[in-house]
DNA sequence: GGCGCAATCTGGTCCAACCAGAATTGACCG
DNA sequence: CGGTCAATTCTGGTTGGACCAGATTGCGCC
């Protein structure tokens, strides 16, 4: 068992054994039983997820799983394992994503260089391509969405960014499966670019608010409800 | 040597001897002799390293020290611990710790409660305390901060937030020796309650971009230009 | 100089201990 | 029966040694 699938498998399982949040996990020994490794595979894991702040070692107490998942970077890292979150986070870091990507939009619009126009048709070329072959189009919005904020030419900004897609991607499967929706999202992401294109900032990120505005509707009908109000 | 002091002396050890970016780094057992700990200390603390983005551990072949420092939490890490970091990764994080602050701003002034009343109270009230005692507010200005994000009552907002902090800590200590830069920051501190405490959105995000930008423009004249424009 | 093979080095993995403090158990006494 | 305290067990923390197999290196031969 190699470690990028040892992680994972491992932090579900002591999320699942510590229900309740705060519980305490199986000992490492146990652990290393279970998943037939070493202690030292258990500990260079239970090092990873301590750093993450996913769980609390107290030696010669035990390990236990701390109450909330903080920290963006072990967020993400659930969320692409498909690792429960709970709904309240889920909500908040899209109201932080709808935050960065209206104001990415903005400064897009006055930073976009030759290059990134040229990324940024590539990707609606290819949704276009894909809209027409009756596919979702999930990957491609995250990639035009990664574009519009790469082309604010902030790397720290990117890398924020790309943490929280992965926070949304399994929704964005669902929702990219209606035809309708992905007519309209392709719609919005070529008004947009355009918007940028002709460096109008004030309507990119207009456009923008009004285009996360619309997924986020679904959702709020969809799940119950986020409980915060005024997000844009 | 307890992991907490030993993982950063780890880190900059690591990225000292591999001068050069993408360098090699010692090997392993190098590392556990210089340090004088067991291999499975050092590989503990690599395995960290590597979730972080810092390192890349190639089997068989050697420890190489990444580029670029990615990743908010390897920034906050690194910024703590006073760790070298890019000047360009520098400026960036600051526009995006703007971004959020400015839309903190003016979501809590429709948001925040009581509580948060309160808390942000307490924290000027220190301050003022602070400030006729001729003491700097850098840590102060922080909690500040901090509690204007809070009142947004979003939890993931607020741990983003929390690691951008790290990264400016060291700056603000020095822009906080100059007292007409306190005095004039605890009155920006007091004018931005204010606004919030009426619940005027509008004004609460416009004191905090002049706010922001007062205190941007010092570095902007004291370090190398930023290169971005348009910050807001 | 160029090529190829062998010695060496490296990360990856496992095992067997030992330590000291925390947690648990159980016997003993009131 | 209840409570107290000591002995035992359990736990994380840390160490050392060992083996593997592929990457690297270097030396010798052609």
């Amino acid at each position: 068992m190699q470690q990028e699938e040892f992680l994972p498998s491992l932090a579900a399982h002591l999320i699942g054994s510590a229900r309740g949040r705060g519980g305490k996990a199986p000992s490492e020994r146990d652990l290393a039983e279970h998943f037939a490794v070493s202690r030292g595979q258990v500990r260079e894991a239970l090092a990873i997820l301590q750093a993450m702040q996913v769980i609390e070692r107290r030696a010669k107490s035990g390990i236990y799983v701390n109450g909330d998942i903080g920290g963006l970077e072990a967020m993400s890292f659930f969320a692409r394992f498909g690792l429960p979150l709970e709904n309240r986070q889920i909500f908040e870091a899209v109201e932080v994503r709808k935050i960065h990507e209206v104001k990415a939009a903005e400064l897009a619009a006055s930073r976009a260089t030759d290059e990134n126009f040229a990324r940024l048709r590539d990707v609606l070329a290819r949704s276009q391509a894909r809209l027409m072959q009756g596919q979702g189009l999930d990957a491609l919005d995250q990639e035009f969405h990664l574009e519009i904020v790469r082309a604010t030419q902030n790397s720290v900004f990117v890398t924020i960014c790309t943490s929280f897609y992965a926070l949304s991607q399994n929704r964005l499967k669902v929702y990219f499966r209606s035809p309708e929706r992905n007519a309209r999202s392709h719609d919005e992401h070529l008004q947009i670019f355009d918007a940028v294109l002709r460096r109008d900032a004030a309507l990119s990120s207009a456009l923008m608010v009004a285009h996360l505005r619309g997924a986020a509707s679904y959702w709020a009908e969809l799940l119950d409800p986020p409980g915060l109000g005024g997000v844009e």
